[in-house]
DNA sequence: CGCTTTACTTAACATAAGTCAACCAAAAGC
DNA sequence: GCTTTTGGTTGACTTATGTTAAGTAAAGCG
């Protein structure tokens, strides 16, 4: 496990052997089950996570119903304690599957930048990135239609749809359930078109 | 001007006189008209943005569309620099207003960071910050149907429905112009049913 | 000042998504 | 093994947005 989150750091910056051995001194790595929710709306955030394997996802319950937002899977990061500190969280975080996570929180990060200053600077690279990424995914949602960014969705993330339920994909392209199977079915019925 | 930059900073941590004055040094600031483009489509994204006064977006052209996806406005963030090296642009980017911007790149960012190092905490923080806001936007455009997103937007940006045109607000709420001019008459009938 | 362009609105119609309900299959639980 | 629950599909109907086109008012420009 821990060859994968030093493979992810270093396509970034090679890492030392004391480095190295301080993270694995922290001991980070944490197991949990599918289903398992880690962090419920109105509690504090005060944790970062690094997926190793499996997945997890954000989703807000509203009007009694459940929205899902996010999708985190391997060597992608969820970054909770930065929007205010002490602000109860809005949505909450569940695991789809069993999964691997590289748990930590603002007291480890605080001593391992005084340890070791350069991670400061991954840290900042690497958020302006997940940055820009998110900028845009969310340029692409805005101009997207609902159909196009299920076919977007095919393209980029296929293992998506075959490991999560269609229920929460739906709501992560911002229609309904019975929407999402009529897009699936007007789209099978033009590649039966096609192939005709 | 350097004020408002100043006060925006000195929100995260208290400024050193020296550092006030290497900041003033680098002589960052620079007046754009409205209309000018910023950045274009195609061309490699070096700087990053800070918006002093005025208003910029980033937009689109789709099919000969255009699309507008962000604007920023006065104490607003644009980072620019930080997808992948060296990857054109996507996007363009052009004030909607005259507007005064503080310009970096990367070379003032690496000299500045080397000379004060907490400056390289102070960026790691705010694009933190910066990504939660962007998260948080996201869920909630794709948790709320095109009204209510024209409803938050009234509540939480109200002076962009005031200073930038209707066209660019509706592919920034993901719809048509003619959509958002149904909304805003349904609200108001809406509004005048309750008056009554 | 008059002309052109642009932004916005409106209407009629087409299309896609939302809603409600029924149904089915597979998985989970007992 | 049977029952219950869950996830997914389908159909009928409603509602909202997209499309196309026309019209208007204001802004911009020569």
């Amino acid at each position: 496990m821990e060859k994968k989150l030093f493979a992810f750091l270093e396509k970034y910056m090679p890492l030392e052997k004391e480095e190295k051995q301080a993270i694995t001194d922290l001991d980070l790595f944490r197991n949990y089950k599918k289903g398992t929710v880690i962090l419920r709306e109105g509690h504090i955030a005060r944790e970062n996570y690094f997926v190793i394997s499996g997945c997890i996802r954000t989703y807000y319950i509203i009007d009694g119903e459940e929205k899902t937002t996010a999708f985190f899977t391997e060597f992608e990061s969820v970054l909770t304690n930065s929007i205010r500190k002490d602000k109860p969280a809005e949505y909450n975080l569940a695991c789809v599957e069993n999964t691997v996570l590289v748990v930590s929180n603002p007291s480890i990060e605080k001593l391992t930048f005084e340890k070791f200053p350069r991670f400061e600077k991954l840290c900042r690279i690497f958020s302006e990135q997940l940055l820009a990424k998110n900028q845009a995914s969310f340029d692409s949602f805005r101009t997207n239609t609902p159909e196009q960014r299920y076919i977007e969705l095919l393209e980029k993330r296929p293992d998506l749809v075959q490991r999560v339920p269609q229920y929460q994909l739906a709501s992560y392209l911002g229609i309904k359930p019975e929407s999402l199977s009529r897009i699936r079915k007007r789209l099978q019925e033009q590649v039966q078109q096609v192939v005709k």
